[in-house]
DNA sequence: TCTGGGGTCCTCAGTCAA
DNA sequence: TCTGTTGACTGAGGACCC
């Protein structure tokens, strides 16, 4: 274990829901919430202001409609987060080569081995600057914990939020513990949580007076063991910068359970060529294939068959899931069916019989089904245009603006930038010639400053001059927010 | 009210080969 | 040849994380 609190966990606060306030001037300071908003939606992240009513991450969505029937409700687009992630992952780089992220919003880094800091003081120092710049860069913020472990520098973090630095001076390590919930640690959830509490656990203290011997009898060995060292605030993992991925999936949730098999049948197809291009677009095979089923009474169950050698020929994939669902009862209905690949490797061995049966099915197979990606029946009809809540938007007149809903033939666009104030609101058939999806803007203005001359609202925005995304980026981010609902209540409306 | 999507890791049971 | 042990592999399911 080090004896400096040089391992830094940033968190970025309410992520997504903060991105959507800073792109957006009329929903800052407002309850703001992320996530699908289908029927069977939940919630992403809600912004700090939703949190008051209650609202919080998996919640289903017509939870937090209740809870917070005012709140604007967004579809999450994935393209620009990872936009603004990419910028927040550089300045992480700058201090150390050692970064390891764990998601969009998350990461870990190790200050010593970049030689960014070497003691409390330095590393305190690294934090604030860290932070500092990722609001000028962003226009968002971040939060940050400061640990001699992962762990800790983890715990540091959740603390500190929102907008936050927190450090742990070694040595207070175990009476910070002590008294916190078992649920503080990683890896306890739920289950583990109910477990522990029928034994009489709640807090760390408790986690470590039971001794060792007591937890791997309770939760198992890797789990007991891992445990007990956490509640000793031991925790040696070193921070890890690159991870290889152990598998490659995708599983959609249906609005209304599927009981047709032939649909079913055809759903497992188009998961299956799904994977298999998620699969190809990484320069990987795999082995074993997995199809996820998930029943109209919310049971789970896999299937799965590993073949010969790796594969990404999306013929054996899709063969593969067919004689795994053939396993399975459907009846009764399901409401998620899922593909997935493990065993991964970065070569393909196929065998003949299943190559050669592979061209033939290739050959049947419907083309189109392989090269879209959303799901059939979440495509908008031909001719039709669909204008998913939140998604940016450029009028020829009006100029740069945002989808604040839709429905019954029409389309209500608030009319801001990043950098303007709050926009007018503007009602237009959704066949509108005049309106046409549009990138993102920049969360900051780029230099040199184009919001130097300030974005008149309901006027001609600067989209042009300061495009961040590729017109490819942003199709994709188009793509990737399928199943958006027809009709959301923004905020007044 | 009714539970997403994409992952990782662990456990347990059964099978098979050395 | 038979038996027992061990380890690798496979398949299913559960818990957890963001």
């Amino acid at each position: 274990m080090r004896t400096a609190p040089t391992i830094l966990h940033l968190d970025m606060d309410a992520f997504f829901a903060s991105v959507e306030q800073a792109s957006k001037p009329s929903l800052r300071g407002k309850a703001v919430v992320v996530g699908g908003l289908g029927p069977r939606g939940v919630v992403a992240t809600a912004s700090y202001e939703a949190r008051v009513f209650g609202v919080h991450s998996a919640m289903p969505m017509g939870q937090a409609r209740r809870l917070a029937p005012n709140a604007a409700y967004l579809v999450p687009r994935f393209e620009l987060y990872r936009t603004i992630s990419e910028q927040v992952m550089r300045l992480l780089r700058a201090l150390s080569p050692l970064v390891e992220p764990l998601s969009l919003d998350e990461a870990f880094v190790d200050l010593e081995a970049g030689g960014a800091a070497w003691d409390a003081t330095s590393a305190r120092l690294a934090g604030e600057k860290l932070r500092a710049d990722i609001r000028a860069v962003t226009g968002i913020t971040g939060s940050v914990g400061l640990a001699a472990s992962k762990m800790l520098a983890k715990i540091a973090s959740e603390e500190a939020k929102p907008d936050g630095l927190v450090l742990i001076p070694p040595g207070t390590e175990r009476a910070k513990l002590e008294p916190m919930s078992v649920r503080t640690l990683p890896g306890v959830g739920p289950a583990t949580g109910d477990h522990l509490r029928r034994a009489g656990i709640t807090t760390v203290g408790e986690l470590a007076e039971a001794g060792e011997d007591e937890l791997v009898r309770l939760l198992g060995k890797a789990h007991g063991h891992a445990l007990y060292a956490m509640a000793l605030a031991r925790d040696e993992r070193p921070v890890v910068a690159e991870r290889e991925t152990k598998s490659v999936s995708v599983e959609d949730t249906y609005d209304i359970d599927i009981h047709d098999r032939t649909r079913v049948g055809m759903e497992v197809r188009r998961l299956a060529d799904r994977c298999v291009r998620r699969l190809r677009g990484s320069g990987l095979s795999g082995r074993t294939i997995v199809l996820k089923v998930r029943r109209y009474d919310f049971s789970t169950l896999t299937r799965s068959e590993t073949l010969r050698g790796p594969t990404d020929d999306p013929a054996v994939v899709r063969e593969a899931a067919a004689r795994l669902l053939d396993l399975v009862d459907t009846t009764g209905g399901v409401r998620l069916l899922g593909v997935g690949v493990t065993g991964l490797a970065d070569y393909t061995q196929e065998d003949l019989f299943a190559q050669a049966a592979g061209d033939r099915a290739a050959e049947i197979a419907d083309d189109s089904e392989t090269t879209a990606e959303p799901a059939a029946e979440q495509r908008p009809a031909p001719g039709e245009r669909r204008w998913p809540a939140g998604h940016d938007v450029r009028h020829t007149e009006h100029g740069h603006g945002w989808v604040q809903g839709s429905g019954l033939g029409r389309v209500t666009v608030r009319f801001e930038t990043p950098y303007s104030g709050t926009g007018r609101v503007r009602t237009f058939p959704v066949d509108d010639p005049d309106l046409t999806p549009a990138d993102p803007l920049p969360l900051v203005p780029p230099v040199p400053m184009v919001a130097a001359v300030p974005c008149r609202p309901g006027g001609p925005g600067p989209a042009s001059e300061i495009h961040g995304a590729s017109g490819a980026a942003a199709d994709a981010a188009w793509a990737d927010t399928g199943s958006g609902a027809e009709v959301e209540t923004g905020p007044g409306t």
